[in-house]
DNA sequence: ACGATAAGTGAGTGCTTACTTACAAATTTT
DNA sequence: AAAATTTGTAAGTAAGCACTCACTTATCGT
C-alpha cells in the first residue's frame, strides 16, 4: 500500500464522516490528499469501490471484538464486556462510526451488503445466551432491550455526548448488577 | 394549497425518503409530481425550501403529541403512553421519519435548525418527572435510558420491524409495571 | 369585463459530477 | 540493463445538477 493511496482512504473516510458521502466528489478528496483525481480510479475503479474498502477495514475492528466475546464463558463478563463495546470502537475509530450510521439511514441495501447484520446477529445471540444463564425469565427479549441500549450508546457517542455514554454504562451496570 | 404544490410535497416527501435527499434532484421531483420543474423554484425557492417544507409540516405531529404529554398528570400514564409515541408517529409518517433519520446523521446542523431537540428535551423532562414521581431513585438516568429505548422502537419501525417494536413495548410495560 | 396577481411552463444557464484516456515516471522482474 | 508492470498525472468527456428567465394561462377582487 503506497503512501498516497493510504492518503486517499484517511482523507475520503474523513470528508464522508464529515460531509457525507454522496456531498463528498472525488475531486474534492484528490485536492484534500494531495494526488490526481485520476488515482482514485486506478486504485479503487470507482467511488463506490473506495466506500467499499473504507468499509471493510473499518469493520474489522468491530468483528473481532464480537470475536473475541463469542468465546467468554463467564455470563457477567459478556454482558459487561459488551456494553464496552461502543466505547471501545468509537474511541479509536469515531469517524468510520459516524460514516457507518449515516450510510445506514441513506442506503437500504447497506446492511446487507457489509453483513453487518451477521455480527448484529452474533452479538444478540451471545447477549441472549449470558441473559438465559442468568436465569431471566425472557432471555430473548432482555437481549433485545440490551441491545437498544447499547445502539443508543454508540449514538451517544457518534453525536459527541461521551460523558452521557460514560453515565449511562455505570447506570447500567448498577441496574444489571454487573 | 393547489393540487400541484401538494403533489410536489408529497412526491419529494417519498423520493427524499426512499433515496436520500441529496441523491434525488429537482427534475426526478417534478417528472414525478407531473409539474414543470419551473414550478418547484417558484413554490417553494430553491431545494431546500422544499426540504423546509417538508419537515416542518412532519415535525407538527411529534409536537401535539408531546404538548398533551407534558399535561398528564399521571405518572404511570405518562410512561406508557410515552412508550406509545413510535408507533403513534411512524404509523402515520413513516416515510417522514426515514427521512428525519437519514438527515439527522447526514447534516450535522439539522437538530438545531428544525428544533428537535426542544422536542426531545420537553420529552426527557416529561419523563424524569414521571420518574420522581415514582420514586425511582435515580430518576434522571432512568429517564435517560427510558428515551434510549424508546429511540431504538424507532429505529426498529424506521426499519420495517413493527413486531419487534410492538414485543419490546409490551415487554417494557411489564418490566415497568405499566 | 378588466386589471392584477398567482400558477404554471419549457427551454435554457453555467457549473459540478463521476469517470476515461493517453501518456509519463517510477519500480520491480528477469 | 532491458522488459514488464505498477503508480501516477493532466486534460479531457458526457451527463446531471440546482436554478433562471421569458412567457402563457388561470383565478379573483372590483
Amino acid at each position: 500500500m503506497t503512501e498516497k493511496k493510504e492518503n486517499i482512504i484517511r482523507v475520503a473516510l474523513e470528508l464522508f464522516a464529515r460531509d457525507g458521502y454522496v456531498n463528498t466528489s472525488t475531486s474534492k478528496i484528490a485536492r484534500a490528499a494531495g494526488v490526481s483525481e485520476g488515482l482514485i480510479f486506478r486504485h479503487f475503479t470507482n467511488k463506490q469501490g473506495l466506500l467499499d474498502a473504507i468499509v471493510d477495514s473499518g469493520l474489522k475492528g468491530a468483528t473481532t471484538f464480537v470475536g473475541r466475546l463469542t468465546q467468554m464463558v463467564d455470563a457477567r463478563e459478556i454482558l459487561s464486556v459488551a456494553l464496552e463495546l461502543p466505547g471501545y470502537l468509537v474511541g479509536e475509530q469515531k469517524e468510520f462510526w459516524r460514516l457507518h450510521y449515516s450510510l445506514k439511514y441513506q442506503n437500504p441495501e447497506f446492511e446487507e451488503k457489509y453483513k453487518t447484520n451477521d455480527l448484529f446477529l452474533k452479538l444478540t445471540t451471545v447477549i441472549e445466551r449470558a441473559f438465559k444463564e442468568l436465569k431471566y425469565e425472557q432471555p430473548r427479549q432482555e437481549a433485545a432491550m440490551f441491545l437498544l441500549i447499547i445502539g443508543g450508546l454508540f449514538s451517544y457517542l457518534v453525536n459527541d455526548r461521551s460523558e452521557e455514554q460514560e453515565a449511562m454504562v455505570r447506570f447500567v451496570k448498577l441496574k444489571y448488577h454487573l
